[in-house]
DNA sequence: CCCCAGGGTAGGG
DNA sequence: CCCTACCATGGG
């Protein structure tokens, strides 16, 4: 992995083939990254504000140490796994091989566990650009201010301390209690995020389901976007028109290990793709 | 007015 | 086990 460093910038040589960082950071895995002018896109990730732009052969990280770029950005970008392999398997399936071809460069982010719960807590019948908005009131009210205008995802503690009361205005609509019971249970310990993640998956999937509003496509939402659990398949209603349209025999066994990662593929591919068909 | 959006719950068959 | 009404909100 080639990095270089220009006054204080962060430059990583990196195809767009292997990393494109439109496609991952606005394909529905994420709600804090935004578009700027210039093409740039900036986001807020584990309390650090980050401003990107990417060029044929590389990706600026903006204000960017080489220290902080090996502590967190290459394990939230997962540079350290072989995307080529992984496509190249999942591209001797039709359907996967015009998805992977329209979005190369898109990969599973490795977010924060508590975030991602939360997220897709509020996502649940719900549309991205609700939920984007969503996140976002919520975090000026209650997350910690990091810069003029820019502030963090609340804590589980702040959040434990709320009641539906305190939600209003932000168009949680009936997921408000939701929120506020997934804020409880991890700040009392009910729910230890840390140990999630190292648990047998179905014992995983048990424990985030005890969690009102967390049902079985929320569970492996959390699982995939904020456990790194590749094999987690979240079926929403994009993924529903995918498998009745293309896998009426049920999605390949032989992905299962990394089916969240076609998955994803999939997903960005049928929804956004001019290309992809038009099913309802 | 309708339907839809990264669904889940509660209740009844 | 299955099926369905309902949930809050905004856009099309």
């Amino acid at each position: 992995m080639k990095i270089a460093t220009n006054e204080n910038n962060l430059h990583l040589s990196i195809s767009q083939d292997d990393l494109h960082i439109v496609n991952t950071l606005d394909c529905g895995q994420c709600f804090r990254w935004r578009k700027q002018e210039d093409n740039k896109m900036t986001g807020v990730v584990f309390d650090r504000v980050l401003t990107l732009k990417q060029t044929d052969d590389e990706v600026i990280f903006y204000n960017t140490t080489i220290k902080e770029f090996n502590d967190i950005w290459k394990a939230y970008f997962d540079l350290d796994t072989d995307y080529q392999s992984i496509k190249k398997r999942l591209m001797c399936d039709q359907p996967l091989k015009a998805s992977i071809e329209y979005a190369k460069g898109l990969r599973i982010l490795k977010q924060d566990s508590f975030e991602a719960l939360c997220s897709f807590i509020i996502s649940q019948n719900n549309n991205i650009p609700r939920i984007k908005s969503t996140i976002e009131k919520l975090c000026e009210r209650y997350g910690n201010q990091l810069s003029e205008t820019v502030y963090a995802f609340p804590t589980a503690s702040v959040l434990s301390q709320l009641e539906k009361k305190d939600l209003q205005g932000l168009s949680l609509g009936y997921r408000d209690e939701y929120l506020l019971d997934c804020a409880k249970k991890v700040q009392s310990g009910q729910i230890k995020l840390e140990q999630v993640g190292s648990l047998p998956i179905d014992e995983a999937r048990a424990e985030l389901r005890t969690i009102k509003g967390v049902g079985p496509k929320v569970a492996e939402c959390a699982l995939l976007f904020g456990f790194y659990k590749v094999e987690a398949f979240p079926i929403d209603t994009w993924i529903k028109k995918v498998l009745s349209y293309y896998y009426t025999d049920g999605f390949p066994k032989e992905f299962s290990e990394i089916a969240g990662i076609a998955q994803q593929y999939l997903f960005h591919y049928i929804r956004t793709s001019p290309q992809a068909p038009k099913i309802g």
